[in-house]
Order: C-alpha cells, then sequence, then structure tokens
DNA sequence: CCCTATAGGCGTACGGCATACGCTTACGAT
DNA sequence: ATCGTAAGCGTATGCCGTACGCCTATAGGG
C-alpha cells in the first residue's frame, strides 16, 4: 500500500555505469550518480545500502551480458576454454575504468560463477581430476585477472615499453622490450594464455 | 645554503608503510602518515608532490628488498624462475594490504625492472626467441599479479569457496570446488606456474 | 470519495579527505 | 651580524560518504 519505487536496481547500475564510462573511475561518487538519474544524494540509498553495494550493482550488471553457453562440443577443449576467456576479456576491455572494480568485488559476483561453470566442465571433460581441476582453475583465473590489468595499465606497445628498452643497465630485459612492438594486444593474450593451455594439457596428453 | 631537510625519503616510506601495516590500506592518509612522523600535514609536500607520490615510495621501498640476485645457474631454468617468482611472491605477500597499492603503481616501479631483468635472461637461456620472451615474461607477470590477488582476496581453503560448493545449480564447478580444501595456497601457486612452465618448456624442448 | 499507514524521496549537517596558498622561521653562507 | 632561501605550518576550499529527520505521494480500506 505504500509509496511504490520509481526506479529498478537496473536503471541506477545502467547510470553509473554511464558516469563511469564518462569521466573515468574517479567520477564515480553517489552525487554523481544522483544527478545523472535526476534525483538527490541521499535518494539513492532508498536502493543500496552503501557505495559498495552500487558498485557491485554495477559490476553484475556488465558481468551477466558476459555469454555463458558451452560452446560447441566439435572443438576440442583447448579451444573451447579460450572462446570462453575471450568472452569474459571483450565484456571487461569495452569498460577499461572499471577493471579495479570489478577485480574488487569479483567474489562476490555470481556471474562470474555462472561464467566458470562451463569452464569447469570442459576440464573435467578433458580429463583432469578434481586436484588438477582446482589448480587449472584458478591459474586460468588468475592469468586472465593479471593479463586484463596489465593490458589495461600498460599496453606492451606504449611509452612504458619504449622506456625500458632504452635501459642499458638492463640488456636481456631492454633486448626483449625492443621486440614487443612486433606484438599486438591480441596476440599477447592469446600467446599467454595458450601456453597456460600448453601446460594444463600436458597433465592429461602425457599420460 | 638555505635550511635543510629534516627527513630522508625513505623515512617517509618508512612511516606510510607502518601505517598501512597498522591501519590497512583505507588508514593510509597524508594527515596519518604526517602525524606518524610528528610533522604538520602541509609539512609531507615538501618532499613529496602529492599522495600518489608518497604511494610510490611506498611500494619501491618494498620491492627494493626483493632479491634480484640471479639463481644459481646449475639449476634447470624453470626452477631459476620459479625461484624469481616466489622471492617477489614471498615479499608482497608479507605486506598484504598494499596489494591494491602495487598493482597500480608497478609500472612505475624500478625495482619490478630490475626484477624482471634476471627473469628475462634466463628465459634466453631457455632458447626462446625474442617474441617467444616477450609473451612468456608478459604471461608469467600476469599470471604472478593475478595470482598473488586472488589469494588475498579469496584464499581457496577460505568461505567463499564453501559457498561455491553448496550451490546444485553449478555442479561441475561445486564439485570441483569440493576437492579446494586439499590444496594449499603454496600448492595453488606453485602449481599455476608449473603449468605455465610446462606450457613455455614447449616452445623450446619441443624444437 | 476520503482517510491513513507506509515507504519514498530530500535537505541539512558532520567529519574526513587531498591540497592550494601564504606566512613564519631556522639555517648556511657571506 | 645579516640575509636569501627553502622548511615547515595554519588556514581554508571543495570534494567525499552518509546519519538523521522531515515532508509527501501513493495504494488500500472504509
Amino acid at each position: 500500500m505504500p509509496r511504490p519505487r520509481s526506479l529498478t536496481s537496473d536503471q541506477l547500475a545502467t547510470a553509473a555505469l554511464a558516469v563511469i564510462d564518462r569521466d573515468g573511475l574517479a567520477g564515480l561518487s553517489m552525487r554523481a550518480v544522483a544527478q545523472e538519474i535526476g534525483m538527490s544524494t541521499m535518494g539513492l540509498y532508498r536502493y543500496v545500502d552503501d557505495r559498495g553495494e552500487l558498485e557491485q550493482l554495477v559490476i553484475d550488471r556488465v558481468l551477466d551480458t558476459v555469454d555463458t553457453m558451452p560452446p560447441d562440443k566439435g572443438r576440442p577443449w583447448y579451444e573451447r576454454i579460450e572462446i570462453m576467456v575471450e568472452r569474459l576479456r571483450h565484456v571487461v576491455s569495452s569498460h577499461p575504468w572499471l577493471v579495479p572494480l570489478i577485480i574488487a568485488h569479483r567474489h562476490r559476483s555470481v556471474a562470474i560463477m555462472r561464467w566458470s561453470e562451463p569452464l569447469a566442465a570442459i576440464l573435467a571433460e578433458a580429463g583432469l581430476d578434481g586436484r588438477e581441476r582446482v589448480i587449472a582453475l584458478r591459474s586460468l583465473l588468475a592469468y586472465v585477472v593479471g593479463a586484463i590489468q596489465l593490458e589495461q595499465l600498460g599496453p606492451l606497445a606504449g611509452a612504458g615499453t619504449q622506456v625500458i628498452a632504452d635501459r642499458a643497465e638492463l640488456p636481456y630485459l631492454s633486448e626483449t622490450a625492443r621486440h614487443a612492438h612486433d606484438v599486438t594486444t591480441d596476440e599477447e593474450f592469446r600467446g599467454g594464455l595458450a601456453l597456460l593451455l600448453r601446460g594444463i594439457g600436458g597433465s592429461t596428453d602425457a599420460r
């Protein structure tokens, strides 16, 4: 019988995401989001307990757009894992500002679990036992999380790499850096993933 | 001829680190650090341009304690890489609060470059060409960065994993989670690293 | 059609933050 | 003894999240 809500959680998340995409993570504040949807600052607190909950809303909203359909079973297991991983990377990379937010709230996100489910299934099919599966799954997650951040923070082809290339007192590192411009962002990401998958494959093929 | 400074940068970094270790990252503020060293807040600005520079000071101070001596050349290349990686993990894990800080400022740290130098050398010795070396180095960095965060944020043996294990609608994932308590933090980290190293080894051995 | 209980939405205020600016003061060189 | 320089500090500004209390729109019951 009381007054009905005039907003959905989704509208709230959308507004907050709009603020982030426009002004960056530093621009995200309760005041900014309130202004975005034309409500008073304190009005938001009828929908969320605190800023953290608003952030959680945003990352759930984004991660929910990741396709969690198991890939075609005709493909080999490692290709299927690559497909799953690329789907996540694609969604996250389209909102670079909120990478730190996703990292911080990842473990409370149901969406990331739904994404992990087919991954666990594929690893099981590949013949990994329970313990191997735990380790493989966590390493994949670790690699994805780390690689996305590296990519976001300092692209391999960027200025930072050039600085390294010019450091004479670090001969091996700078020599390596000089090869970096040959490697695109996609090649880097897929290359590293391929290394990890080859390692995981060793657990099954070598038996 | 003017009045001399009464503080070194190192004292400043030490004070800030003490604040973080005591009160967490949230407790780090210019006011708190000023109080820690018995100076006024604005006095700090004679030493750093802004808060970010203070943070950089702290992480450099910590990362400088990582041993960058190349490991004994008698050991196989993959063991030497593991030694280098474990050294970094050990230092970072002893200051868990500042993991996010290290992530954010990592690319501006000279210490991390000095740590990468022997890594690049070992990979070269292992027979990887320039392009392979770029990818291997970046994947190792990605894995380390990601794994340390995962470890810090939600230990495999923790409550979060139990929650997953109880989710009936995610059969494969929860079945996998039920094996997690068998895997210690060290086993998890080394296991994932071993997978990656095996993949890297495939670039050289298989030739 | 009106009444009323309920929850929605808002304004104000507080304590904390980083930091710009300008003053005072200690000090080394002369 | 004096003086130029930079050290260190006090104040003030404009952000931030959010606690608290008020007013009011609304749906259901009469």
